[in-house]
DNA sequence: CACGGCAAAAGCATTC
DNA sequence: GAATGCTTTTGCCGTG
C-alpha cells in the first residue's frame, strides 16, 4: 500500500533527481566556459585582438536582417544628433 | 617563399579556425540549455515549482562559497559586527 | 504647419534630451564609483582589509535575500532534499 | 586608559562607519540605476529603440580614436574571412 | 503577442 | 597579466 511516507520519499528522489540532472548540465556548461576561455587565451598568444574576435562571432550570430536594420536605426538617429 | 599573401592567408585560415572552434562551442552551450529548459518543462510536467527549483539550484551552489570565506580576519570583522 | 523637417527636429531635441538625461545618469555613477573607492583607499590606510571589507558588504546585501526565499513550497523542497 | 575593549570597541565604530558608507554609496547607484530604468522606459514609450539609444551612449563615451582603431582591426578580419 | 521582471551569461574594469 | 567582482546584456518566463 502506498502511504503518504512512500509518497514523500518517491517525490524527494524525484526531486533530487531533477536537481542533479540540471546541477549536471549546469557543470558542463561550466567546463564549456573553461575551454572557451582557453581558446581565446590561445589566440591572444597568437597574436589576435580577442575582443574584436568576440565581435566577430557576435556578429555572425546575428540574422543579416537585424543588423541591417539595426545600423538603419542607429544611422537615423545618429543624424538626428550631427553625429558623423 | 613567404610573402605578405601567404602569410596574409594562412593567418586566415588560423582566424577561421579559431572562430569555428568558438562557435562550435556555442551551439554546445546552446545545446545543453535547450536540455536544461527541456528538463524543467519536464519537472513542471511532473508538478514541480521550477521557479522553487531553479532557487534551490542557486543556493546548493551558494552554500560551499560561505565555508570558503571563513578566514581569520573576516571573522574578526564579523564579530566586531556583532554577524553571527 | 508641421513638416517633416519641423517633426525632424523635434524628434532631434526629444532624442538628445534622452541621451543627455542618461549620460547625466552615467556620470553620477562613475561620481559615486570614484567616492567608494576613495573610500576603500582610506579604510585601507586606516589599516582595514579591503577585500575582507567586500565580503562582508557581499554577505551582509545576501542575507535578507535568504529570508526573502522563505515559502512554503521552498521548504517543503529543502525538507525533502534533506536540506537546512 | 586605553585598554583592549576600548581600542576594540573604537575599531568596531570604524569598522561599522565604514561598511555602512560603502552600503549608502550601493544604495545610491542602485537609486540611479532605477532612474536610468523608468527613462528607458520613457523613451521606449515615445517609440524610441532603446537598444540602440544605449548604443549611442556608449559610442559617445568611447574617445574617436578607440573607435578608428577597434574598426580598423575588426575590418581587417573580416576581410580575411570573406565577410562583407 | 507584446511587455516587464527575473535569472544567467558575457564583457568590462579593477585589483593584486 | 591573472583573477576577482561589478556592470551590462541577453534570454526566459509568466502575465495582461
Amino acid at each position: 500500500m502506498t502511504n503518504t511516507v512512500d509518497a514523500y520519499a518517491v517525490s524527494a528522489d524525484e526531486l533530487r533527481a531533477f536537481i542533479e540532472r540540471a546541477e549536471q548540465i549546469g557543470a558542463e556548461k561550466r567546463d564549456l566556459s573553461e575551454i572557451e576561455k582557453e581558446l581565446m587565451a590561445e589566440a591572444k598568444g597568437r597574436g589576435y585582438e580577442t575582443k574584436v574576435l568576440r565581435k566577430i562571432i557576435a556578429l555572425r550570430k546575428r540574422k543579416p536582417d537585424d543588423v541591417t536594420i539595426g545600423t538603419a536605426v542607429m544611422e537615423m538617429y545618429k543624424a538626428a544628433l550631427g553625429m558623423a
